[in-house]
This record gives C-alpha cells, sequence and structure tokens, in this order.
DNA sequence: CTGAAAGCGCTTACAG
DNA sequence: CTGAAAGCGCTTACAG
C-alpha cells in the first residue's frame, strides 16, 4: 500500500486523467514494472514466461490498449506509414492502395494516404505533412519528382519503397515491373499478329505512360517500322469519353491504322464503345489493346485484350518490403520485377 | 543566460533530442513563453497582435513543424480523422472518400481509412483499433451496426457524422438522401414510360440496396402492380460480370419483363453489354436503370439512365459538418437530405 | 493578456 | 532478465 496515495479514489484538483487504463495499471495488476509491461507487450528483448503471461494477462483483464501518440512521442516514430498515389480515380491505384493497406493493418500499422493529382507540388506539400507524423515508413508512386521532394524523403530517414516502376540505385528499394518492356510486349503482340500500322495513344502522360510509349516505339523500330510510328498524346486525365474521342480522332488523321495500342483500360473501354457506336469493326478494321486490365475489360464488346499489371502482389510484397526495412531487417532483393501478362482476348 | 546550462552545445550523455525544432525554439527565438507560442500558433484565445507576428515570424525562420503525437498526447485528442466504408472496389464510396478527404485535409487534419467488408466484425475491429489513436471525428457509411461498434462509437465521445442514408434521432449526424425515395422515384420513372413488369435486381444486399428494393416495391404497390413484384437478389458482391448473369437469369426466369431495375450501376453497365452479346433489345424489349451514375454509364450502348447521387456533396457537407462538431459548434441541421436525380437516358 | 508548473502515457538509456 | 529515472514535445489548469 503506497502510504504516499493517502486516497486515489480522489482525483486531485489538478488531474488530467483520461480515464485511460494505462501502462502502469497493467504493470501494478501483474505485480512488476511498467518498464517490464512495455517490453513484454512489444515481444522486445527476452521477458521471462512467466512474467509476459502475467502481464499478458493483467492487460487482457483491464482491456488495455496502447495509446499511439505516447508511443509515437517517447519513440521518435509512429505506427503510420504514408502512401503517395497519384490519383483515386484511377481503380488501379485503389487496387494497389487496398492491398498495401491490408498487409499493413494486419501488422498494426495505419495507413495514411495522401493523393498528388500528378502534380509535384502537391506531392512536395503532402510528404511535408505527413513527415511531420513522422511515419514509420513511405510507400511512393513512381520514380520521378521534385529534387525538393526527394531530398524530403531521404532527408528523413523514414524507410520507403517505390512502386509500380523499378529502381536500379543501391539503398532504394521497388517493386514493381518494367513499364517500358510491357509497353513494348503488347506492341510486339500486335506485330506478331499482322498489325503494321500501329497507333500509340495515351492521356495524361505521367512517366509510367511515356515509358510505355518508349516500349512501343522500341518494337516498332525493331520491326524495321520506325516509319510507321503514330503517337497520339493527350496531357488530360484519362476516361472512357476520352477514349472514344481519340479513337475518332486516330480514325480521321491516320485511316489506315490497322491497331491502337491505348495507354490504360479506360481509354480502350471507351474506344471499344465508340467504335461499336460508329461502326467500327473491332478488330477486322483496327485492333484495340489496352493496358493493367480494369474491371470490365473482359466484359468489353469485344473482350479487350491488355496487359494484366500485378498491382494486388504489387502492393502485398511491398508492404512486405517495407516492414523488413521498418524492422531495420536487411532487404536481399531491393528491387523486385513483378512482370506482367499479355491478356490475348478478342479485341486483337 | 541560465546559469545551470553550463554547455548547451554538447547534449547530454543521456540526451534523447530528436533534432527537431520545437515550440521552446520557437519561444527562445521571439523571446516569449511556450505556452504563448502554443497559443499564438493554434490562434487560440487572444495573444498581443505584436507578439503574434514575434512568434510567427520565429516559427518561420526555423520551419517549425508541431509535433502530431506530441500534442494528441498533451490534449488527448489526435488530429486524425477515421473514415469507415464498406468497400474500395465499389467507385461510389472512392468518391466519397476523396471528397472527404480533401476537406479534411485543408483543415489539417489526416485520414484514416478503415475498409470493412461489410462485415460487422471486421467493423468493430476497425473501430476499436481507430478509436485506440483517439481520433478528433468519425465518419461512418450508413446506420446499421452491430450493438457493439454503436457502443464503441457512442462510449468514445468522438463526433460521429453517418453518410449515405439520413437518420432522425436527435444527437446523432447525418448527410445523404433517402435511399427508399431515390428506389422509389426510378422505378416510377419506368412505370411512367409505360412499363409495367418491372424488375428488381440486387447485389450486395447492404442496407441501402434493400432500401432502394423498399422504395421499388411501395412504387409498384401503389401502381395498383403489387402482385407484379419481381424481386432478384443475390448476396454476392456487386460486378459487371454479375449484372449480365443476373440479366439472364431474369429473362429466363420471367420472359415477359420488360424493365429491370439494377441496385448499381456496374450490375447495369454488365447487363447492358450482354444484352448486347445476346442480342436483346434495350430498351425495345426490356429497358434497364441503374443507380449512381458510375463513370462509363454515360458511355455504354445505349446510355444508361440512372439515379444520380451527391456522394462528392454528401463528402464535402459531412466533413464540414463534422469539423463543426469538432469545434464544439452547434448544428442547426444535423440531417442533412442532399436529394438525388434521375438521369433519363436511352436505355429507358 | 501572459506564464511557471505539472502532466499526458509511453520508451530510451543506463545500471545492475 | 528487470527496474528507477528521465525525457519525448506538447497543452491543460491555475494564477495573476
Amino acid at each position: 500500500m503506497p502510504a504516499s496515495k493517502p486516497n486515489s479514489d480522489e482525483p486531485s484538483r489538478r488531474s488530467r486523467a483520461t480515464g485511460r487504463v494505462t501502462l502502469a495499471d497493467v504493470a501494478r495488476e501483474a505485480g512488476v514494472s511498467p518498464i517490464t509491461v512495455s517490453r513484454a507487450l512489444r515481444g522486445e528483448r527476452a521477458v521471462a514466461a512467466e512474467l509476459c503471461e502475467r502481464v499478458q494477462a493483467a492487460a487482457t483483464a483491464l482491456g488495455y490498449v496502447p495509446d499511439p501518440a505516447a508511443r509515437a512521442l517517447a519513440s521518435a516514430r509512429s505506427s503510420h506509414v504514408a502512401v503517395l498515389i497519384p490519383k483515386l480515380s484511377n481503380t488501379l491505384f485503389v487496387e494497389l492502395l487496398d492491398a498495401l493497406q491490408r498487409q499493413l493493418m494486419l501488422a498494426g500499422y495505419q495507413t495514411l494516404i495522401g493523393v498528388t493529382h500528378y502534380d509535384p507540388a502537391e506531392e512536395e506539400a503532402v510528404l511535408r505533412s505527413f513527415l511531420a507524423h513522422r511515419p514509420a515508413g513511405l510507400i511512393v508512386t513512381g520514380l520521378d519528382r521534385s529534387p525538393a521532394a526527394a531530398a524530403l524523403i531521404h532527408g528523413s530517414g523514414v524507410p520507403c519503397v517505390h512502386v509500380m516502376e523499378l529502381a536500379s540505385e543501391p539503398g532504394s528499394y521497388s517493386v514493381g515491373f518494367s513499364q517500358r518492356e510491357a509497353g513494348r510486349a503488347i506492341t510486339q503482340h500486335l506485330l506478331d499478329s499482322g498489325r503494321r500500322r500501329v497507333a500509340y495513344v495515351a492521356a495524361q502522360l505521367d512517366p509510367r505512360t511515356l515509358q510505355r510509349g518508349e516500349g512501343y516505339e522500341a518494337a516498332m523500330q525493331q520491326a524495321g517500322l520506325a516509319g510507321s510510328v503514330r503517337k497520339l498524346l493527350s496531357p488530360e486525365p484519362s476516361s472512357m469519353a476520352l477514349g472514344g474521342v481519340l479513337l475518332e480522332q486516330t480514325l480521321s488523321e491516320a485511316p489506315d491504322t490497322d491497331a491502337i495500342f491505348f495507354c490504360n483500360d479506360d481509354l480502350a473501354q471507351g474506344a471499344l464503345l465508340a467504335a461499336l457506336r460508329l461502326g467500327v469493326a473491332v478488330p477486322e478494321r483496327v485492333a484495340v489493346v489496352g493496358f493493367n486490365n480494369l474491371p470490365g475489360s473482359d466484359q468489353m464488346l469485344p473482350p479487350l485484350t491488355t496487359v494484366a499489371t500485378p498491382r494486388v502482389e504489387i502492393g502485398a510484397q511491398a508492404a512486405q518490403m517495407l516492414m523488413a526495412l521498418m524492422r531495420g531487417q536487411a532487404v536481399e532483393q531491393p528491387h523486385l520485377d513483378l512482370g506482367f501478362q499479355i491478356l490475348k482476348r478478342a479485341s486483337s
């Protein structure tokens, strides 16, 4: 009985007690020191098995839930993982996010989502605000960003994994696939099926979209079709409606086009529907292929040939890699290529 | 000069300093006390204008960024707002989330996203984990939840706004529209255009989907068509592919069906594409309408008649309402009906 | 309008 | 393997 606490039922006048069950409460219940409780609950260092059990029992009995704020303040590291993606309107990123978040939440991390709208200044602002929360880890989309944003990341010392593209510098980490190679492969698929006047039609024009375009050009060049390279690049955001517009534009500017590679499935889906509306025969007059295998592509008329990209796997693996880094473990494969797959359907 | 700090350049051996610029640094720079800096920066209480400026200048000069963890620990309230949504695969919720997050971030709140997968147990678990973070506010989808989840929310004392549906109990807050009334209105639209054998086809079967079905039944009953009520309810998750399957099933079970009201646009889009594939004339043989006006519905063949739902406005208004509650302000309209709109297109 | 003191609930760094 | 002390960076509750 602590004699110094004459009446513990009566809160002191200056009390700011929150009514929470704290580590100290658990310690008292278990008859050990608070530090031991802290260690037992985190599984840190060796705590005698018997004590461990007593602590667990006490924590459960009291319904103890650790306070993340106190933990963050004391350890200078929060349980947050900040995730930066360009846009929520692209199903691709939503699926990536969903996979990331699922893994991270299981391991007790909270996901903080930052949407950059493909804007370097916005990315920088979001990054600055997130870093103030001292996240335990960081996931960012792609490799290209402003020098200031890159410096913020590097200077923070927060473990960071890049997704969707593959980096190569030592000391950096990435999980993705070669956008360029995927663009090359789907173009090659069109060439293999006899198409010659292949166009590349893209919107948004983010780095990955441009890399796919490079792959397209490489395939054309390798096939001796450098002269037939046709690119229609629109800076507007990608959408089904825009896909229809760009199909019409392509066919009016270059009526002999016999295949179109759209940089994203939403454009291709819109193009397929526009073709139906306009009476353009797909794939007879023009083959159409997309990228990403988004929901609905298999339902189109005809079903859309596309590149299946492993964003769910990317999310899961990136989460695993980041968790290893946050635990201070070494990552044997810092740049993880998860590949892609050509999904041949009836539109090509 | 504090004589008790003989050599402030040399960190003590027990130092845990993080290298951060702290309130105390700003206070020293501005020549005021830390409390004054705290108040000036938060705009709390009246701080002399001149001091305020000095503090601001010092903070800017030093690049001071408040530590959210310290703030949360001291004030027992974080800058997080937890948002609970059923699924990320429904574009509806992604758009809602985007709108919410945009507003909240502008006001300095961080959004914590919890996906419940329409599972009460999962909702409860997510809630429990989020509440440990002492969020400043809470946004939850719909009104139905387990008693335990409801008790968690209520017991936490955290301000909470319900979205997508309209509550009525005093002391609760909601922003949405009447799902039932919207279901009734779109059914009435079909009846008004001469359809009689109208079916309601739904998936997922969450509360809002069932409410739309009630509206459908009410309209049928009022038209004296209670005997013609046809409901096809699938517990599977909603998708375009399922929409095609359910269309076929409806037409094979009740070939004289002259209109179908799908509970969500993805189902209706899939049905429209299946109809095209099967040679079912829409709207001649069967009219098709959807719900939510999702991306792509205007691109269908024929374009899909649907109910436009104001999720972006709901997100924005819910954020505003929650921010008022978090500031302790009174909300004059605790249940905000944002309505809906019938979007008549060619599929009906 | 401003401040000195205490405290929020944890973990780190040392010591044994 | 365990613990007493200090401290993380703020804000609350008083007092003036």
